[in-house]
DNA sequence: GCTTCTTTTTACAAAGTTTTTACAACTCCA
DNA sequence: TGGAGTTGTAAAAACTTTGTAAAAAGAAGC
């Protein structure tokens, strides 16, 4: 408990084209370093430490921004917006769309057969 | 906000082609992710969690939908089409008509014979 | 004050889903 | 076997959700 990063101090993420490393906040693609905004950041890491789940929207607009249920904003398909351009041609290889629910974050390549991680539940964070 | 499955913690439905995870929404033909909208898993899901028994209309009408008797619509009908479609071949095998009352979900290569499971009744819900 | 960068909102377009419509095909029973 | 009632089906319409560009609002530094 108590820890300056609250619990921040995950094992990086790494794959083919993308590593994420969260104790120092740096994201790398394809070896170049990825400057985010602050919220881009944390939207992106939030999807990254749930690779291969589904993150409802409400999780999503709760985890990040602090909004419940009853707020009504756009401002979340901005920055996954934002996210796949910088992203550029893995955007649609990384971040995937569900509709009617929320996105995923897919780890590169993941075989798009195995949808779901084993031994973890398909939607992985609730609002 | 969505309103996907309430509290609905059931134990998964199995057989020799399809699998259903009521905990984590998937649901696979043949090993590969059956995608299904929202209404059509529902409506999937109620079929299948009363395997082998007859659902009226009015009940589904009533479950799925919220529609109450006196809401003409045919809708059903063309989600339970859409239903067979997606699961091709197995349609005929896994969706019934039951002409004048509802559907039936039966299980792969469930005996024609005994149209009901012992110990449940032949009507399963009601509206 | 201005300037720059970030975030949110607005307004509309595009994509996806659901419902209705219209008619064809089927079932049941008098 | 004929016809009323029920279900199947394709296509259109209605509706919902997501994508996108641009403007507005907010924050931090000079």
């Amino acid at each position: 408990m108590g820890s300056l990063q609250m619990g921040n101090s995950l094992q990086p993420y790494r794959d083919e084209h993308l590593t994420m490393e969260f104790d120092q906040q740096s994201v790398k693609l394809d070896g170049e370093r990825m400057t985010l905004t602050r919220k881009e950041y944390d939207l992106l890491a939030l999807l990254v430490q749930h690779a291969g789940e589904i993150i409802p929207r409400d999780a999503l607009l709760m985890r990040v921004w602090g909004y419940g249920a009853e707020i009504r904003t756009r401002t979340l398909d901005v920055h996954v917006r934002r996210l796949r351009k910088k992203l550029g041609g893995y955007a649609d290889q990384y971040i995937e769309t569900i509709f009617g629910i929320g996105y995923r974050f897919q780890p590169y390549r993941a075989p798009r057969f195995f949808q779901t991680v084993v031994n973890k539940p398909a939607i992985a964070i609730s609002a």
